[in-house]
RNA sequence: GGGCGAGUGGCGGAAUUGGUAUACGCGACGGACUUAAAAUCCGUUGGUCUUAACAACCUUGAGGGUUCAAGUCCCUCCUUGCCCACCA
């Protein structure tokens, strides 16, 4: 008998399949179209391990499963050629960075294909290929003619050691994120592209996506809207500065203003008196680096400009500081300080020591309509020797009662809160010697019913601290109601705020003995003519009061900020731009694309803010296509992103040289339906291709929105210690070595896909892979047996139902699993099949008619996942086509039915025994079998049942 | 601090959506084959008590709840991964 040796197997098919060009996709077939993608991958100096190709295995599956499923599949494959680390890998190793390139995709190229993935070749894409950023630059023409890509001068991050900006997504806390290293501000002159104006529209459009909510809302948080209003302030010196800010309710509790240091206005606000201190400030904020400036657990600094502001509701003049808590960059740079309602200005004024004024008190509870009204007190005593709080604990927290609470209750008729405090504490809880430290200048309002006295109730309740003296008690006196219904505990503060059951009480505790900051919503208070009125609802009222007089607008802000787009580095596509000195920025005209990069000895970036294009008289000396006088060509280029915001369109139609694609075939193949890579790209490459995808929309180049109808985020692997694989550490594996070892590659395919859920990390097994191999080698062993058999002695002819029941179970396991990514399951079920068959092998050697069959099946099955050992057993078994053309086999229901069944017996929820029974037996014959069997009569002796559920084909519980 | 997820044997992980927890694989142990080893094949393998077997009881991060029935649903807490983070 032949053995299994991949070696010999894999290179053989690999070179029949790329000959027989068997996964070409068709532009013009009548079979339905899916395009499966997984991230074009960015061809760096190392080798892909076995984590990377997890995810190209991933899609090769889901990419045969559909092809033998009778579907014309795209599943192409290109290079992310441009960009940075192709070109430090090329300065670093002394050879150009076209060479690099070609070295690297080589390679690539190379170990995809050794793995069998069935990918289109004839599209293949090189993203730095003339052929192909000449498109590139075509597509920044039409942002540029649209208005959607513009010049600015401004402060940017910037790498010291890449020597480029970066775009705000890729400041990752204050690192670039290619080479880790932190990043400072520089101000130069940059190009933009203005995906701000499609914020709205890239956060709208996220809902009817098939994305993880992982992935969607990291999108949302980095768009960031948020709507509010923005106000302005009128300064003493005639000045106005206007504040962004979401709470305008709380404008009456603007106690103080703060600016950004950077803010414009500083400096002529700033009082003569405060001058050196404001400038020693802002000096000292500008020597922090963003790092630490980006602390959050810093503690608040800021200094006094010497100015006030008026504020507009109330004329109440307000102090201007500055402080870099403030961001120059988001909203106007300027915020209002509510101290009372926002943690930070909270922070802020208790160090400074700034007015506090509360001007919303929380609501709990809802309103019923027959509230009685009252005054209620809430009393915390804390006994100052052990410095724990008393609660009383009513049990677990059902719907409204129960729960810890402080002492509470109402206020009688005329009584002093004090005086009901105290005899409060002392009913509840007998301690009668106490001394009276703090009551709260505000109220919790709440809504409540009293299980005692049968009523709803809607109380102000006023928060009041008490300490103990010493620890008398005197009996406590219960209302009926109240007995025995609580208990007395003593926790410490912080357990106390975290226990305690109701908002009102937790508020009021704060109030007392936290940050009294409240930044929930609530009743205004201390607001005017606003008093009593619901702060959602105040928030609009007083923003339409401010618009009368024009000092103030609604407003909608976003954190995401215009895609810095310049890099001034080599590698890249030159941007399209030339700039004449009498008509400013022109675009290079259509027929004169692409503006090729020149060859030049040296790519060093010189670090003085200019690519080193700029070094390249020839390229940068050339006229202006409008007057044709003599102008200069723009030197930077294009960030490797803007490559990879279109290349999924350039697959549906590879080899056009008139147009980027043509619009017919792109709609034939677009949006991608199954779209694989890691999570990394969330806020870049996502979000980047989703703006392209829809500017190319409203120009009518598409006649879609959303570029990728399904993304799946497949899982990291780990090296076998735990650890994010790494050269750095040495302990990356790669599939080559694996291969090379013997394994071959569909062992560490159906390693890769049995290891775990697609979407979870998991770290790498070395011990798995034998499993994996030993798996492929039992479907090997078994059909070489099979096939020395059959020559050897005919059938018996009879049929196995078994074995035909058996892989009908199979078919349709396997088909449910792929259609769910499930391909760990599918491949145990695999397992399960074959140790059957194995078994059934045992009995019969081969005799049944049926094992061709079941054999042919089982191959098919699998050969999604292992598609080189399939294809060599399919083809000995004696067919002349590939098994990946095959047609998916389908299940038979007929051979699922079973003529018995197991039910389950329990006696009270526990598992006492089972029984066999026909399939179409009644319930009560199978509740009798039930009741009558050795193992449950026992638990049902001397005892009543009480009721007996039937579960269809399941179960049968008796409850005694 | 905010958002999203995850906790099941010695390990990776299953569990048809509330109905036999631990499928499948790894590892370990035993057996067959072999002069021997590897490979291969066949078994056993959650825990406690027990010499062993039978049986019983326990077990899905912890604690409570709902239910005839909870890994699955609800509440509280703990641990942990990822992303964002002074965004007003």
């Amino acid at each position: 008998m032949q053995r299994y040796n991949p070696k010999d197997i894999e290179p053989r098919w690999q070179k029949i399949w790329n000959d027989s060009k068997i996964y070409q996709a068709d532009d013009d077939s009548l079979k339905p179209k899916k395009y499966i993608l997984e991230y074009f991958p960015y061809p760096s100096g190392a080798t892909m391990h076995v984590g990377h190709v997890r995810n190209y295995t991933i899609g090769d599956s889901i990419a045969r499963f559909y092809r033998m499923s009778g579907y014309n599949v795209l599943h192409p494959m290109g290079w992310d050629a441009f960009g940075l680390p192709a070109e430090n890998y090329a300065i670093k190793n002394h050879v150009s960075p076209r060479k690099a390139i070609d070295d690297n995709t080589g390679r690539f190229r190379e170990q995809l294909m050794q793995m069998g993935f069935s990918y289109d070749w004839s599209r293949e894409i090189d993203s730095s290929d003339p052929n192909y950023y000449r498109w590139t630059q075509w597509f920044f023409l039409l942002l540029f003619k649209k208005g959607l890509a513009y010049q600015q001068e401004s402060l940017q991050w910037w790498c010291p050691v890449d020597k480029t900006v970066l775009a705000n997504e890729q400041v990752e806390a204050g690192k670039c994120w290619r080479c880790g290293n932190s990043v400072e501000k520089k101000s130069l002159k940059q190009w933009f592209f203005k995906i701000t104006d499609y914020a709205d529209r890239l956060l709208d459009d996220l809902d009817d996506l098939d994305w993880s909510d992982a992935i969607k809302a990291m999108q949302r948080n980095w768009i960031g809207r948020s709507n509010g209003a923005v106000i302005k302030f009128q300064v003493e010196k005639s000045q106005v500065v206007e504040v962004f800010t979401t709470r305008p309710d709380t404008l009456f509790g603007a106690t103080f203003m703060v600016l950004a240091p950077e803010h414009p206005l500083v400096k002529s606000i700033t009082s003569d008196i405060q001058k050196s201190e404001v400038e020693a400030y802002i000096k000292a904020a500008q020597a922090k680096s963003d790092v630490e400036r980006q602390e959050t657990d810093r503690e608040k600094t800021g200094v006094f400009t010497g100015s006030y502001a008026i504020n507009p509701v109330n004329k109440a003049k307000i102090p201007i500081w500055i402080a870099d808590y403030v961001l120059s960059g988001y909203g106007t740079g300027a915020i209002m300080a509510v101290p009372a309602h926002d943690d930070r200005d909270y922070e802020f004024a208790k160090k400074f020591n700034l007015p506090i004024t509360t001007v919303i008190e929380p609501v709990s509870g809802q309103e019923q309509g027959d509230e009685v009204r009252k005054q209620a007190i809430v009393a915390i005593v804390r006994n100052p020797k052990t410095n724990q709080i008393l609660m009383l604990d009513w049990g677990p927290r059902q719907d409204r009662f129960g729960g810890k609470l402080f002492v509470g209750g109402g206020v009688d008729e005329a009584e002093d809160i004090v005086d009901c405090a105290r005899r409060e504490i002392a009913e509840e809880t007998g301690y009668t010697n106490l001394k009276h430290v703090a009551t709260t200048d505000t109220v919790a309002h709440g809504y409540y019913f009293s299980n005692v006295k049968n009523k709803n109730y809607y109380a102000k309740m006023h928060g009041l601290l008490f300490d103990l003296i010493d620890e008398t008690q005197v009996d406590q006196q219960l209302d009926e109601g109240e007995k025995n219904k609580f208990k007395i505990t003593w926790v410490d503060q912080l357990s106390a705020e975290n226990l305690v059951d109701d908002d009102g009480h937790r508020y009021l505790f704060n109030a007392l003995l936290g940050n009294g900051c409240y930044s929930g919503e609530g009743l205004m208070i201390n607001s005017g003519q606003y008093d009593g009125t619901a702060s959602s609802e105040a928030r609009e009222k007083i923003v339409a009061e401010l618009a009368e007089t024009s000092s103030g607008q609604i407003v909608t802000n976003y954190k995401m900020r215009d895609w810095l787009i310049s890099r001034q580095r080599y590698w890249g596509a030159p941007i399209p731009i030339i700039h004449c000195p009498k008509h400013g920025a022109v675009a290079v005209p259509d027929d004169q694309l692409p503006v090729k990069l020149p060859e030049i000895d040296s790519y060093e970036p010189s670090g003085d803010g200019r690519s080193p294009l700029a070094k390249v008289s020839e390229f940068v000396n050339t006229v202006c296509p409008q007057c044709g006088g003599p102008a200069e060509r723009e030197t930077d280029t294009m960030d490797g992103f803007a490559c990879s915001s279109w290349y999924f369109l350039r697959f549906a139609d590879t080899h056009n040289d008139q147009s980027p694609f043509s619009k017919a075939k792109v709609d034939e193949w677009l949006p991608v339906d199954d779209y694989i890579g890691g999570a990394e790209h969330a806020v870049m490459h996502l979000l980047y291709a989703r703006f392209w995808t829809k500017v190319m929309y409203d120009d009518k180049l598409i006649d879609f929105q959303e570029p990728f109808t399904t993304l799946r985020n497949q899982g990291m692997i780990l090296a076998p210690d735990g650890n994010k694989m790494s050269k750095s550490k040495g302990n990356t594996i790669e599939p080559g070595g694996l291969i090379d070892q013997g394994y071959g590659a569909d062992s560490v395919r159906i390693m890769e896909l049995f290891i775990g859920p697609w979407n979870q990390t998991a770290a790498w097994s070395v011990e798995g892979m034998g499993g994996a191999y030993r798996f492929l080698n039992r479907i090997w062993t078994l059909t070489q047996e099979y096939l020395e058999t059959k020559s050897n002695k005919a059938t018996t002819g009879e049929s196995n139902d078994d074995i035909r029941r058996a892989v009908h179970f199979t078919i349709k396991k396997v088909s449910e699993d792929l259609n769910s990514l499930s391909f760990n399951t599918a491949i145990a079920a695999e397992m399960e099949t074959l140790n059957q068959l194995y078994k059934f092998k045992a009995k019969d050697n081969y005799a049944s008619q049926d094992w061709a069959w079941a054999i042919e099946t089982f191959l098919q099955l699998l050969a999604p996942f292992a598609p080189h050992i399939t294809e060599e057993l399919w083809q000995a078994l004696g067919h002349q086509t590939s098994i990946h053309s095959s047609q998916w086999p389908v299940h038979d229901d007929k051979y699922l039915i079973q003529d018995s069944m197991t039910i389950v017996i329990q006696v009270n929820g526990k598992l006492r025994g089972e029984i066999s029974v026909p399939t179409n037996q009644p319930e009560a014959e199978i509740v009798s079998t039930a009741k009558a069997n050795d193992k449950v009569s026992s638990y049902l002796e001397a005892k009543e049942i009480r009721k007996t559920i039937y579960i269809s084909n399941k179960l049968v519980n008796f409850v005694v």
